[in-house]
DNA sequence: TTGAAAGCGTTACCAG
DNA sequence: CTGGTAACGCTTTCAA
């Protein structure tokens, strides 16, 4: 039954944890009323330098901390100092980076962050929402992946702050923050055809994502306005992971009139694209150019040329639109911000074609 | 007065946000009593199927959702459905693995993660740590940088939960999830000799960060066993970026005796010497054996040998004793569990040393 | 400058 | 099975 005498104090002591201090025990120690307590904590200028000294020897003393929660509740401006974010998938660098790059904006505002994965699986995405909300997150930061977000017309009408990422809002009206896609993919294009390719392939994710689609126009258009014709056979939508690419891949290569180069819509696609090149010792013979950065990308030989996205740009932008509406009281219209993509040449991309056998 | 008509809603309406509805409201249109509203709420059974479903009816057509805050406030249980996590950095491979994990287990507990990064600053860390103990975190998980938690003595005697990853406690009892570092680095060390290597290099993190410390004991004891000397010239600490390793690194090559293997206590060492060999040519003559495995480490040439900690079993066995303390009503003394890292073969860590000149 | 009372949205306790 | 009343920990309102 003896407690420890000398510290480190141990976690899961045999008695009950000892019951936290609240304001009331602190007012009661400091021998004032509770309102006086809640006006040193504040910081309320108007309390007498004495009183203030006692009360704070007080909280000291009792090691208070006060409820968030409990004051939240009452205050008028309501806010938890929390806000959601609805994610692809938090493991992965685009959303860690967007997760990190939303936090530095909000520990400026005193506000901390609570995320989510959602897996590309839209029932998960209405059971977090929902989660956020009764935990009144004062604003959501959204990848969707539904494809309609009419479920969130409630948080819509009460006012809460609503930023799509990556993919545009369907069903209600939010602020959004997009890359260039089909810009970006056409660059890429365009770049290949620079190097004087021709039969140029497209291995993409799926095609009910929209900035899968973006890219994929941008492709079409590119080779449209060169006046290169698209070979069906060398389209490949709806990869989603490294093995989907490398089969795809793999095949493309196998073709008698294989592509001389390779458009990548997609991080685990150009991955997967890679391997499939490495494996058939292909990997300074075919070009290619992968829409999203990844780590390393530039240790790879060849170092791989990529269109990247501005994922700090697009998280603080996200993360200002954010702040903008939970702080304002004046509401503007929603707007679609458009943060331009980066071209990185960086060796895979400026590989010359094949000859031809004619 | 008028409300939009047809979808979608727009955010920032002209008017005022409308009022989020309460239970109070809820039982206003449904002709019943706030309690009735409760249970109906948390699925007590004791509601008769016609009032419940009068109530359900308010419920949808109000669009109502519980405010979770005022519910705990007042609960016995006392839980507000979120741990917290303390991270290094949310945006680094590790961390952001860390809490995906460690999401896969709350969620499962319907608990949400709200995490913040540390970035290796003590005052950080206690910021952090004191905001989410006024949002009242169920539970919190911690990667310390400081040298001493004292600091959480109070949050110990009030129970909450702590479960510390990476590094040990100090100052504090409390539960710790850590990887075999000694015997990981050994191992390391070993397979380079195994390889015919006797001048082994280190290069390593902070000799102040405990896991640094200890994968230095792990070169230090194995050089030993395996009569070795060590030539303190071929011994870098305080390696923290890219820059700094691939500067030591170059130093190390440059020597008139230079070491034929390199053992790199860290991702970002690893990194920065891959970088330094590559820049020299070198990437085929001198073997490299990193601690902790990066994206992407089996597609460089040649593939990277590393010691790779097992972040999804660490995340796991953390969330699952934070878990345990939280739902346990009697409380076990603190443990420390020990997470075995696994050696990864690739091919940088098999390189014969080249010819000495004798 | 200070404090008493009411209230935030919900659940606990105990009648009916 | 249902509901009234008190209470959670804090801020607001208003009076002293």
């Amino acid at each position: 039954m003896s407690v420890e005498e000398n510290a480190p104090v141990p976690q899961g002591a045999p008695h009950p944890p000892v019951r936290r201090a609240t304001m009331r025990d602190v007012a009661a120690l400091a021998g004032v009323s509770i309102k006086t307590v809640s006006r040193v904590i504040n910081g309320v200028s108007s309390v007498a330098p004495p009183l203030r000294e006692k009360v704070q020897q007080a909280i000291d003393q009792l090691e208070f901390q006060p409820n968030l929660a409990a004051s939240n509740l009452r205050r008028t401006d309501r806010r938890t100092g929390q806000i959601a974010l609805l994610l692809e998938d938090l493991s992965n660098p685009y959303s860690a980076t967007l997760t990190r790059t939303i936090e530095d904006v909000a520990r400026a505002h005193n506000t901390l962050v609570v995320a989510g994965s959602v897996d590309e699986d839209p029932q998960r995405e209405i059971e977090l929402a929902r989660a956020f909300t009764q935990h009144r997150a004062d604003g959501l930061v959204i990848v969707p992946t539904t494809s309609d977000q009419a479920y969130l017309h409630s948080e819509v009408r009460v006012g809460t702050p609503l930023v799509f990422v990556d993919r545009p809002p369907r069903g209600i009206l939010a602020d959004s923050v997009l890359s260039t896609n089909t810009d970006g993919a056409a660059q890429a294009v365009r770049h290949l055809v620079d190097h004087a390719h021709r039969r140029i392939a497209y291995l993409g994710d799926y095609s009910s994502i929209s900035t899968a689609e973006q890219r994929f126009r941008g492709y079409q258009e590119e080779m449209g306005r060169n006046g290169l014709p698209i070979d069906p056979r060398l389209v490949r939508h709806d990869l989603h992971d490294i093995e989907a690419a490398v089969s795809a891949a793999r095949e493309l290569l196998a073709l008698d009139d294989p592509p001389t180069a390779l458009f990548t819509s997609q991080n685990l696609v150009t991955i997967g694209a890679l391997t499939a090149l490495r494996s058939l010792g292909l990997q300074h013979r075919v070009a290619v150019v992968g829409f999203d950065d990844f780590p390393l990308g530039d240790l790879l030989d060849p170092a791989v040329t990529v269109v990247a996205q501005d994922v700090p740009r697009i998280g603080a932008t996200a993360a200002r639109l954010l702040f903008e509406r939970i702080e304002a009281s004046d509401q503007l219209p929603p707007r679609e911000h458009l943060v331009p993509t980066r071209f990185l040449v960086r060796g895979s991309g400026e590989i010359p074609p094949l000859d031809d056998v004619r």
